[in-house]
DNA sequence: AAAGAAAATGGCAGCGCTGCCATTATTGGC
DNA sequence: GCCAATAATGGCAGCGCTGCCATTTTCTTT
C-alpha cells in the first residue's frame, strides 16, 4: 500500500461535494454570516463524509487574525509555570485559542531568541514571566503589535498587560509575619537569584523589612542551582553549621522550605520552637506535611486564567493584582 | 500617537530594500540553496534595518512542511507531563520546531476534540499519552498522515511511534520487590483509575504478581479525585482504619506515597518496620525526605527527548522502551 | 579565448483559506 | 401581485511565503 503523507481534503473539495460555493462552506464552518439550514446540513454532511479538517494555517494567513497565544516561560520544573499554563490553557481551549510555548531556562538571551521565534507565528499575544527582559526583546515585542502579557510580577513597569502580584509585598509580609511571631535571628536559604529575579525581589524586600525593625538578616545561604527540595535541605544544613543560633529561616520557595523541613525532621530539630520555617508559593504538599508549612500562597492558576481572559477579550492595557495569601501553617 | 496593530514587514519589502529578488531573501534566511556572501550581507542588513520577522504561518502554508509538534496531554498537575514537555521542548527548540499543547483532563472525549483542533494546525506530529484513545481519535489521526507518538506506555499496540516503558512491568517489579522483602499483608492506595489507565495497568499487574505468590492484595482504598499528597494521606488513613494489620502499602504515585509517609510521621507509625511504603515515579522530593522513598523512577524527561528526536529525524514506526529503575529507598 | 559547468539569482504560480463585493433567491408590506 | 428589503450565495483576489524553472553571471578547463 502506498504511503500518503497528507490526505489533504480542502475546503474547495467540500464545496464541490456539497454543491455550494467555497465561501458558503467557510461561513457554515465558522458559523459566521448567513446561510440556510438546508445548506448547513448539506455542508456538514460533506465535511463528515470527506473527513475534512480545516487548515488553520491557511485560515490564519488569510484572515491575519491569529488565535495563537505564545508562552515564553523560564522553566517547566518550577511548578509555578505549569500551573500558569494550566489556568491559561483551560480558558484558551474554551475559546478555540491555541497555546504554544517555549522554555528559556531563565536565560534572558534565550528569551530573546525564543520570543523572536514565537513572533514568527504571529500570535495574538505573547506571555512572559516578569518584567526583566533584554532591550532587544522589548523592542521586538513592541514592534510586533501583538499583545504582551507579563506574568507573576508587578514590581516594575508593564509593557502592556500584567497579571500577578507584588513579589516585594510577599517578601515584606513574610518578614512582618516572622517578626510579629517574635523571631529575631532570621536567616535565608535561596536558590540562584541572578536568574530568578522574582525571588530576588522577595528577598530584598524581606531584608529591608527586617532591617527596618532592627532585626537584620542574620545569615544567608544561596545555592547555585535551581530551586529544589534537595538544595533546600543542603542549604539549611550549611546555614546552621555556620550560624547555629538562628530562630527562623525564610526560604526562596516551598520546595526549598520542604527540604529544610525534612532536614529538621531528620536531625530532630523541633519546629517551630527550635527553628521556624517559612516558605513561598503555597504548594499543596505543604498542607499535607505533619505540620502544615507556613508560607505564602500565590494565585498561579488564576494568573493564567486572567491573563488568557484579558487577551481573548482584547482588554485595554492594564495591571491586574491578584494578591496572595499568607498561610500561617505550623512551622513558624 | 496612532496604534498600529501589525507593523508587518514582508519578505517582499526586504527584497526591495536589499535590491534582490524575493527568492534570494528566502534562500539567505533559510540558509538553503546558493547565494554569494555579498548578497547575504546586503539581505541581512535590510532585515536588520527593517526589523523583519519572517512569517512562519505563510512559510508553513507555502511549503506544506510543518515544524509544529502538538502535545495532547491529560494534565499539567501531574508532574509527569511537564517533565515530558520539558524533555521534548529542549530538543524541539534546538531544531527550530515549535511545541503546541492542550490538556484533556483525562477525558477521552476531550482528547478527541482537542486532537481534531490540533490537526487543524497541520503539525508534523501529535504526541499523546498512552494507548487508550477513542475510535474517532484513532481514525482522525490515521487519516491526517502526520506522525503519531504515544508516550509513557508500552502495554498495547502502537499506532506509529511509541516511547516509554511498561507500566505492567513496573507494577510487577514493585510487587516482586515487596514480596522479596518479606511483606505479605499488602494494601493499595490509589487515585481514580478509570481515568488514568496507566496507573490501572500498574495496579492490575501488581495484584496479579501478589496473587501468583500467594499473597493476594489485602485491601485497597481508591480515591475519586486526582493523585495528590492529601489524597494519599487520606487514603492511607482510611485503609488502616479498615485493615490495621497491613505490613506494606503500594501507592499509585509518589505524591500519594508522600501523603502516606506524612500520615505515618504524624501518627508515629514506624517506617518501614511497622508499615512499608512504596511509590511510583521517582520524584526528586522522595529522595530528600528523612527516609528516601522506595519507588520506581520513570524516564519522564528522556521520554520527551526521545520522542522529539524520533519525530525530527522522521524515524520509521517503532516502539522505544526506555525502561525504569527501582529505587530501594528506606521506606520498604 | 571559447565552451561548458557551476553558481547566483529572479519570476511567478500556487499553498488553502477569508473578506469583500456582486449577484440571486426570499420575504414582507400595502 | 409589485417592489423594496433582507437573506443566501458565489466568485475571486489576496494573505506572505516557498518551490520550481528559467535566466544570468562567474568560474574552469582546454
Amino acid at each position: 500500500m502506498e504511503f500518503k503523507h497528507q490526505a489533504t481534503v480542502t475546503l474547495a473539495e467540500v464545496a464541490e461535494a456539497a454543491g455550494v460555493g467555497e465561501s458558503t462552506v467557510s461561513r457554515v464552518l465558522r458559523n459566521h454570516g448567513s446561510f440556510s439550514g438546508k445548506t448547513r446540513d448539506r455542508v456538514m454532511a460533506a465535511v463528515e463524509r470527506l473527513g475534512y479538517v480545516p487548515n488553520r494555517i491557511a485560515g490564519t494567513l488569510a484572515s491575519t487574525a491569529s488565535r495563537l497565544v505564545a508562552f515564553v516561560i523560564p522553566s517547566l520544573s518550577n511548578i509555578v509555570f505549569p500551573d500558569v499554563l494550566r489556568g491559561a490553557s483551560a480558558v484558551l481551549e474554551e475559546n478555540r485559542y491555541q497555546a504554544v510555548f517555549s522554555v528559556t531556562d531563565y536565560d534572558p538571551g534565550k528569551e530573546e531568541a525564543l520570543a523572536a521565534a514565537m513572533l514568527a507565528w504571529r500570535p495574538a499575544a505573547v506571555m512572559l514571566a516578569g518584567y526583566e527582559h533584554t532591550e532587544g526583546t522589548v523592542k521586538m515585542l513592541r514592534a510586533s503589535g501583538c499583545r504582551i502579557v507579563e506574568l507573576l510580577d508587578l514590581d516594575g513597569d508593564a509593557l502592556d498587560l500584567a497579571v500577578g502580584f507584588s513579589n516585594r509585598a510577599a517578601g515584606r509580609e513574610s518578614a512582618a509575619f516572622l517578626l510579629k511571631r517574635g523571631y529575631r535571628r532570621i536567616g535565608y536559604v535561596g536558590h540562584d537569584l541572578n536568574r530568578d529575579t522574582r525571588a530576588s525581589k522577595r528577598f530584598s524586600a524581606f531584608c529591608e523589612t527586617l532591617g527596618a525593625h532592627d532585626a537584620p538578616l542574620a545569615d544567608r545561604e544561596i545555592l547555585s542551582g535551581a530551586s529544589s527540595v534537595e538544595n533546600g535541605r543542603l542549604g539549611l544544613e550549611r546555614l546552621l553549621a555556620r550560624t547555629p543560633d538562628l530562630d527562623a529561616v525564610y526560604f526562596s520557595n516551598d520546595d526549598m522550605a520542604l527540604g529544610g523541613y525534612f532536614h529538621c525532621l531528620a536531625r530532630g530539630i523541633a519546629i517551630p520552637s527550635q527553628l521556624a520555617i517559612f516558605g513561598y508559593n503555597g504548594l499543596d504538599i505543604g498542607r499535607a506535611t505533619p505540620q502544615p508549612l507556613s508560607t505564602i500562597r500565590t494565585p498561579r492558576v488564576a494568573t493564567g486564567q486572567v491573563a488568557a481572559q484579558l487577551v481573548i477579550t482584547n482588554a485595554p492595557s492594564q495591571v491586574v493584582d491578584l494578591g496572595f495569601e499568607l498561610i500561617e501553617g505550623a512551622t513558624a
